[in-house]
DNA sequence: AGTCAATTTGCAAACGTTTGCACATTAGGC
DNA sequence: GCCTAATGTGCAAACGTTTGCAAATTGACT
């Protein structure tokens, strides 16, 4: 009934309980014969290391904290798939803190139960505890947004360049009358998205409508698309901010008779499993997932390494997925 | 730099380490005087209880480890959402061990954190550590399956009435060829959805044709609806096991040039936000997500008052959803 | 003021590990 | 067989809490 514990094993295999805790340790040294021993005690009584114990004396308890918000975008799941698994292959084992309304328990979560680092990839947490975290020596790094606070590093797609190879995108297949659909500045993936489509299709010497969405949900950003495409005149390539939007706005597209591609290309962005459906084959720009991913278990390990490095921030290229949504490329002239 | 103990915060406050221990512990007695004092100096250090140490002492972590496969499905994003914010409504934190290719990784996992109870979700996990578990005082709760293993509860959706009345819809609009399309037996809950809907269509007069699908993706679901729809007769009526499928099976009937609902009704099961999509407005059967979660953590806590109550499984009824891709209610003669 | 009960306090022993240190054992080289 | 070095071992002190127990304080009533 009662948890099986170190001495448990030391007794039934005959040796001191340190033997048998450095059987059970990575760099332990221990006679063949000892091992044997403990490991037959071992298996027969059940016993497994209690990993509260072990984090207690050793400060290192194999637990990164996930601080993320509700799932309300497949691209979050994405997230977390790609996470969970490097975080598997490593061996290292996850905390999920659902920002939610509790706001940011979660880096205090991670605070409380020592974990060896914070990974915060909920887009609208404010960094309020962070320099208790700091303090505490508990590495924290931002997915997917920038923030200069010190001590914090940050790890995302370059959006910007992803907005620009949009736009370029579109230039390219003949559109001439530009528009973006998105959160604008609400987020800042959002943001920097805009900005970078922006900024290169002026560079572009193209013009582009801005129809910023108000609300999180389908409905929301289908009426911002309704309310675009009504518009005179009507944009010829719209880029949105993320896939959902985009597939909200081929809905909408669809729905006022319009045909994608010929009178209008879409372009999303994160490429979501659900673009590549036949009904969709949107368009879109790939978010490297895994490369984000595998950038942040990098900065992690050096920040254990060395906890007082200066700060980095690590953005991660993009790239076009060209699919149905938008033109055919047209020759340029 | 290194951590802030709770000696830290008594020499500050002047008092013994036991006395701010009970002023930060639910039930302690302490004097107003005494816990101000405390408090100052806690804010003041910015101390926060160690969970690692006070679980190692109370043997109760507060933690509960979800096992859970990688989310193919929108569906298992679903479950994660509304566990984890039901666990954070009830104070509660979560330790995600995903299946993966490790096996059952998780119940083991959840064991060295000494998790307060392990849930597993994942479909397709086998429980050959178990008996370890329960005996270790471990609560096993089963999401979703229902096994036979001794101190495991298990809760799930009514998988077999939803099939029954997914058949019952059907024949009440008219279709007189009915199918089924899904993972036959591969899967629990695909299992007793089929068989509740062939044993209801079997009571009512009905034939089904049964297309298995083999694989679980996009492609091969796709490659079974084609399969299906071309047979002869063809069926003008099919369940779908999952709202994917389904889904599948609605671009696969549209891209043959059928009329969906008019010439093929189509149900799924679940109830996923895709299915309200305009592309789709899919009919499908809800799966009680929330009451689902809900029955885990009352089985859970009614386990941890009395770890040696009797096993339980909990059905949860489910509800359809009519939308678009069945035909209109058509009177009865 | 004195008695008694109720509350608050501190001490010390747990909880299950790891690890520095010193001692004991072993092996190798002559 | 002796000396040295390498290796394996056990003791005990940590890690940061909680909690039973007994002592000390408080407060209410005679």
């Amino acid at each position: 009934m009662s948890r099986v514990t170190i001495k448990d094993v030391a007794r039934e295999a005959g040796v001191s309980a340190s033997a048998v805790s450095r059987v059970f340790t990575e760099g332990g040294s221990a006679s063949s014969q000892t091992r044997e021993k403990v490991m037959a005690a071992a298996e027969h009584l059940g016993y497994r290391p209690s990993l509260l114990a072990r984090g207690l004396v050793r400060n290192r308890t194999n637990l990164i904290t996930l601080v993320t918000g509700r799932m309300n975008d497949p691209f979050d799941a994405l997230f977390l798939d790609q996470f969970s698994e490097s975080l598997a292959e490593r061996g290292t084992h996850l905390l999920l803190a659902s920002a939610g309304p509790c706001g940011e328990a979660g880096l205090l979560q991670a605070l409380d139960y020592q974990s060896d680092a914070v990974v915060v990839s909920a887009g609208t947490m404010s960094l309020e505890h962070s320099e208790l975290c700091v303090r505490a020596g508990l590495p924290i790094i931002l997915a997917g947004r920038v923030m200069a606070v010190p001590g914090v590093d940050c790890v995302l797609a370059d959006n910007s360049d992803g907005g620009r190879q949009a736009a370029e995108l579109l230039r390219r297949v003949g559109c001439r009358r530009l528009a973006y659909l998105g959160r604008g500045g609400a987020t800042f993936s959002d943001g920097e998205r805009w900005q970078g489509y922006n900024s290169a299709a002026a560079a572009a010497g193209l013009t582009v409508t801005n129809q910023i969405i108000e609300g999180r949900d389908d409905a929301a950003a289908a009426q911002g698309a309704a309310a675009l495409l009504s518009r005179d005149p009507r944009p010829d390539g719209v880029f949105c901010s993320n896939d959902s939007i985009a597939i909200a706005a081929l809905e909408t597209a669809r729905a006022l008779g319009l045909k994608v591609p010929d009178e209008l290309s879409i372009i999303g962005f994160n490429n979501i499993p659900s673009t590549a459906r036949r009904s969709f084959r949107l368009t879109t720009v790939n978010y490297p997932v895994k490369r984000v991913v595998q950038g942040i278990l990098a900065l992690l390990d050096s920040r254990l390494d060395d906890p007082r490095r200066t700060d980095e921030v690590r953005r991660i290229p993009t790239q076009l997925v060209v699919r149905g949504t938008t033109r055919q490329h047209q020759p340029e002239d």
